[in-house]
DNA sequence: TATGAATGAGCTTTCATTCAT
DNA sequence: AATGAATGAAAGCTCATTCAT
């Protein structure tokens, strides 16, 4: 079918540009050099998206929806709210570990691409923080974890993630950062005042 | 004198250049419109800088000296390690909500200035990190918190500053950032295995 | 085709660059001159050529090349080794005289369009007296010609015709220039100590 | 005396340029490497010189003048007409040879110096063709050797020179130019019809 | 659908020249 | 006389975007 091959190319563009982007950044990376990986040509880029920053966007929503929905299993596999919490973050470092490029363009590439996009990082921000305070309120209310600001302490655990990988990634050292977690975990725990930490299917 | 108005001049660039940046973002912001809003000419600003990086760079590193002394100065005057950790952070976050523009130039807009800055960047944090860290190793050392991986820990507390004041910096809610670590705080501390907070001269 | 198109504008460009360069001088010819000229953009000038110096750098290559292959067949058509040398001169000063601006480009730009082309030039220079030599070589070899140094023979040559050129291209004179080889013939042959001129297919 | 030292500073203003326009090439020379090479500062250079082409120009008509008054001096040391345009082409030649740089400045940078120097380069090359060119006429006339168009072959006399010269100063192979005239004297009388060099005090 | 030629605004940077000191 | 800060015009080049084919 016509549409099929029309989503592959699709496809085929976001793939090449996302190792594009890795590769340049996003302000150094040129439609062109998008073009030639996806062995098309810069017409060809444009007919499957209006602009540089769509292909951009779609990625990072396309990446990000990826991540929300593994999130969103991961939690729904546990039981414990302060597990829940745990095995999101657990979920975003795992993912963010794996695929070095993904967390380049999340934590990095994004805040440099311009205004337009800072919006769209507050509210990716702001739906995984969401996610982690549901967990952590209804841990509070649950009384599993003594009462205290969830917003802030949710932003407190999404950044420290985030430090710990940016800064794993920026440093060129990524291998070995899922051990980093059985380090970084008793800390975030402790922040939330759960002094021994709850076993949660980790492996 | 003349040598005072180049001085004097350098640093109205400077101050320019801030401005610019922090409304426009790095790639955003031309040299002309420095100049415009240095009330000088473009030819003026490359007879103090060599070129647009330099401008930012100088910038950053200007700032970063600032906070670098503060910090310093705020670990110095406190006693406990404890405290002294604390002290830092709290001197970071302070300069981070007086100067939302810092604030953008070290965590937002240095990241997309290309990948020049990030080796740059990722010293910086070292520095910083670097310096809780220290104070961090002397409370194991001299027994004031249990042992711990130090390095994540610094990270971790930096990331979550960060991420606090990133959110609350792109949500333009900057106003009252100072209240919120009324409420980090004992993560922060509780992170480290400390239950209750130290009081170190807090107002 | 678009290719067609393409290869059309292209020496469309050429043509134009040719009367920019020939009117202003190689640095004083701006790339948007020689887009207006050729009726189209900077942009697609370079989309054609990677910049300047290439446009420069083809014209020429390529005009050289045409008079190398002219000047290949004078002297294929001639028997004799000096008459073949004679034509080579003849061919060159002919095609000089008929184009002041290739000329002009050959003997006074291309020495002004900065040290990249001084090499270029040395090659091209070296070339048409490599062709002139191999001949005063052969005549030597025949005994037509007492032996001589033919490296200079061939340089002195290239060089008297040069100048003669030169002169009369800068002075605006370029008229009749073809009659001035009459007088300028039986000096160069004089030069090599053939006394009366051997005749090779003059008009 | 004041003036001295205004003069002083002008000539080694001059000193200065010459190097750094041997170096770089008159458009890539700026007037503040001069300046810089000169000890002094850009400012000083405007006092003494109206602007960067008078400095480039006086250079020219200094080294000019210096020329042609040791070629007249060549030539009145001479009786024979012959061996007074043989000694003017050999003064020539050996300032040449002796001084690359200046070659450079006559030969090569003051084509690629604009349209403004082409017509002070006609004259030049006129003065010294208009010298030789007045021996040969007085051996036509003395009945040294036949008659024939001296202002051509003055052209072409001092064509062969500069190409000779120009070939070994781009070329780099300048040590030794001056054996090179033992070949091409020869030639140069061949081209008037004087079979038999004229010995004149030659080393 | 796809190509790639074409556009043109816009950028950084250079530098001869001026001028207050 | 000299300095060096400042000017500003102009240049080469890039690239997102458009569009005829």
């Amino acid at each position: 079918m016509q549409q099929d091959r029309a989503r592959h190319r699709r496809v085929a563009i976001l793939d090449a540009a996302l190792r594009v982007f890795c590769r340049l950044g996003y302000h150094e990376a040129s439609v062109e050099e998008i073009a030639g990986e996806a062995r098309t040509s810069k017409g060809g880029v444009y007919f499957h998206f209006p602009n540089k920053q769509a292909i951009f966007l779609s990625l990072l929503d396309g990446a990000a929806g990826q991540l929300r929905v593994r999130t969103e299993a991961a939690i729904a596999a546990e039981r414990d709210p302060v597990a829940k919490a745990d095995a999101a973050l657990w979920t975003v470092l795992r993912a963010f570990a794996g695929h070095r490029e993904l967390a380049r363009l999340f934590l990095v590439e994004a805040l440099g691409a311009g205004r337009e996009f800072h919006a769209r990082l507050l509210t990716l921000h702001g739906e995984f923080t969401g996610m982690i305070r549901a967990q952590l309120d209804d841990a509070v209310a649950s009384g599993a974890i003594a009462p205290l600001d969830t917003e802030i302490a949710a932003h407190a655990w999404f950044g420290a993630l985030n430090e710990v990988v940016t800064y794993w990634v920026l440093a060129g050292r990524s291998n070995g950062l899922e051990e980093v977690y059985t380090s970084l975990r008793p800390m975030l725990l402790g922040a939330i005042g759960v002094a021994s930490p709850v076993e949660g299917g980790r492996r």
